[in-house]
DNA sequence: CCCCGATTGTTTGTGTGCAAATCAGATTGG
DNA sequence: CCAATCTGATTTGCACACAAACAATCGGGG
């Protein structure tokens, strides 16, 4: 009838998904303090997609409706996307990446990609494959 | 000359962190809908070390001074944990369990831990047990 | 003993992140 | 064709999360 429960709250997926979460969003923001790691991942979405609306950007990128509005109002109140009404469905609001925008983004990708390289540079290549590969399962 | 940088953003660490803490996060509130992972790291940590300073308390759960702050005076309202002045050092604020706070962290314990074990289900004993080491590593 | 640097807690401002409610506009089944 | 339904966008409310600035207090060295 006893229930032996140990929470060792170090050893909890969360918290030290939480842990390594911190570490990286800080090693973002030293490299590229321009935009966040959010923002950079909806650049990264209309570079690669093209223009999209406002909803579909928000599922390419996984933030709900309220998020990606958010997101989308910062950038383009510093002026990295643009938006405009649709042409065709007058409820959809195009958000496109502006001149500054692609140019941002051309100019840190690399820096980008270091921070990714920087937040697994603890792991050699094969034990990052590896982590990629599990957290990829856990989606 | 050609800087021909590749940014996948499904492949980033960031990216994929988030992506499975939001399925993390969505699984524990569906089973523990009183508190936040947050608030339930904090009651852990006191169930764990005692009665700490409110800066004490946010450093040994991974929380700066401001955010520790607001997740102790929710939990203040929601009656789980109680404040005190410290006898000896006037700056402090000691953060202690309440009676409620006990009781719901025991009554709470084993659905958290199943939280974790949903979280992981895609990965069996030896997969998770690579995983979490590997985590580790990148704190 | 007194001053100075460190610590503790608080506040403000900005940026995610999600639930729920609302409204406008599109779609489709009968 | 049109009423029920769905989708897109917005707003509000709540909860982290961190930077920066501040006041009160503490502790140690001169």
């Amino acid at each position: 009838m006893t229930e032996d429960v140990r929470y060792v709250l170090d050893d909890q997926i969360g918290y030290v998904l939480r842990r390594v979460t911190q570490r990286h969003l800080s090693l973002f923001s030293d490299a590229i303090p321009q935009v966040t790691t959010t923002q950079f991942a909806v650049l990264a979405r209309l570079a690669e997609l093209g223009p999209l609306s406002q909803n579909h950007l928000g599922r390419a990128t996984a933030m709900d409706a309220a998020t990606i509005k958010g997101v989308v109002d910062r950038l383009v109140r510093q002026g990295l996307v643009e938006t405009r009404p649709d042409a065709t469905d007058r409820r959809r609001l195009t958000v496109a990446l502006s001149d500054a925008g692609v140019a941002l983004f051309h100019a840190t990708t690399a820096q980008a990609l270091s921070v990714s390289a920087a937040t697994l540079s603890p792991l050699d290549d094969g034990e990052t494959q590896q982590l990629m590969a599990l957290l990829a399962r856990l989606t």
